[in-house]
DNA sequence: AACAGAAGTGTGACGAATCAAACTTATGCC
DNA sequence: GGCATAAGTTTGATTCGTCACACTTCTGTT
């Protein structure tokens, strides 16, 4: 239905607008994502707008509609769905899915889609730990925290990375860091600028306060 | 590399050249086929000619260069081994894959087309009976022969069926005209514009010569 | 409150792919 | 050989998504 360069948009646009419950997402935001240059992206939100799939109002911020969301979810879907099955099934590693369901998420059919899904048992979540939505279109918001967040000295068990690109999550994956990992939070000092973590088993790595800000982790036993 | 439009135009090109010895592709074909006008056939064919992947004179017949029928066979090879995957590890019905790797085939990377033709055991056709060309481009040419070319009587084998419509792809299998079912000739008459012939344990069937054209066989013992 | 710098917007332009309509060339038939 | 019809071409226009560049608005200092 919408072009892939609309569901490219829409899928931005709800991703920043989930990243945390202040943020929003701002043209500058969109632009930098989707890889445009800001003047492109004014000129594609007032498209969206107008086809009732966003709320903007100029030099404000844009919100997805209620069916600009349901239309996101979906493309998310097919996001998600597309890297747990690259996985799963086909074997490719979990850094390098993403950028490969980039392109496939367009392309693939609802029937096709369905399949998939089934093939894997209605998954919840993609490798990476990201909710997939359900088929109609709508997510249930999670109660992750993020990473910089916790406590030193706290137990967690990691959830999900939010960071997407393969680089890192090599190193994620190398590090003992992946969705499932428990690790010990070792010093968390924003003023430092730096999170210390233990995965069970394995050493103690630090993180840049934003890149830990993408780590998303459940507290554990 | 190529946009989607053209590789779609490089795809029909070369089919259709390969269609029979003495065809060739002219535009008003390839319009048809890419589903455009006339008009806009032209205008690509001149843009394919301008970048060395066809040869082209005015009011004359299309041909690919060499660098044409290799980004082609390309083309074809994706379209191929996606129409394997679904049918053998999806579970699709080889009906319905045809439409859906027309899409995919744009979508898939290298790395994951190569990953696919690995777990398919590197096939040397796809569910109808066409042959996959190899990782460098080249299709090794075949000797099939078309059905309505046959004798009466002739005792042959379905090697492949070169119309895709999701239609008749599901006659051919509730017929038993599957690639690799065997089937007698039991009238061959171009004068009547038909070919009826029987499938080995089931009942006679009449296809008219123009189907009966995109029905290829091998003679059989 | 004023101003610098960041964020956002508007305009004019472009390439890609397309069409409709008018036109040109080729083909086949008598 | 001439002419009707089919095939192919040209032209001018449109839509989509994009950019550069100039401009406006907002925001957070001081």
């Amino acid at each position: 239905m919408a072009t892939e360069a609309v569901e490219n948009y829409l899928k931005t646009i709800l991703s920043l607008s989930q990243e945390s419950p202040d943020s929003e997402a701002t043209i500058t935001k969109i632009a930098a994502i989707v890889g445009v240059t800001p003047s492109t992206a004014t000129t594609m939100v007032k498209k969206l707008s107008g086809a009732g799939l966003a709320r903007y109002r100029r030099y404000g911020g844009v919100r997805l509609s209620p069916k600009g969301t349901r239309a996101a979810n979906d493309v998310l879907r097919r996001h998600r769905i597309v890297e747990q099955f690259l996985v799963q099934v086909v074997g490719l590693d979990w850094s390098e899915v993403h950028v490969e369901a980039e392109r496939l998420e367009h392309a693939i059919s609802p029937k096709l889609l369905d399949r998939l899904d089934h093939m894997l048992g209605s998954p919840e979540f993609d490798p990476h730990g990201d909710p997939i939505p359900n088929a109609k279109g709508e997510s249930t918001p999670s109660r992750l925290v993020p990473l910089c967040k916790c406590p030193t000295g706290a137990r967690v068990k990691v959830a999900r990375i939010r960071k997407q690109e393969a680089e890192f999550l090599r190193f994620v994956d190398r590090s003992g860091l992946r969705p499932g990992s428990e690790v010990v939070i070792e010093q968390c000092a924003p003023e430092a600028g730096a999170v210390a973590v233990r995965p069970e088993g394995g050493v103690t790595i630090s993180l840049a306060t934003a890149v830990a800000e993408q780590v998303l982790v459940v507290p554990s036993g």
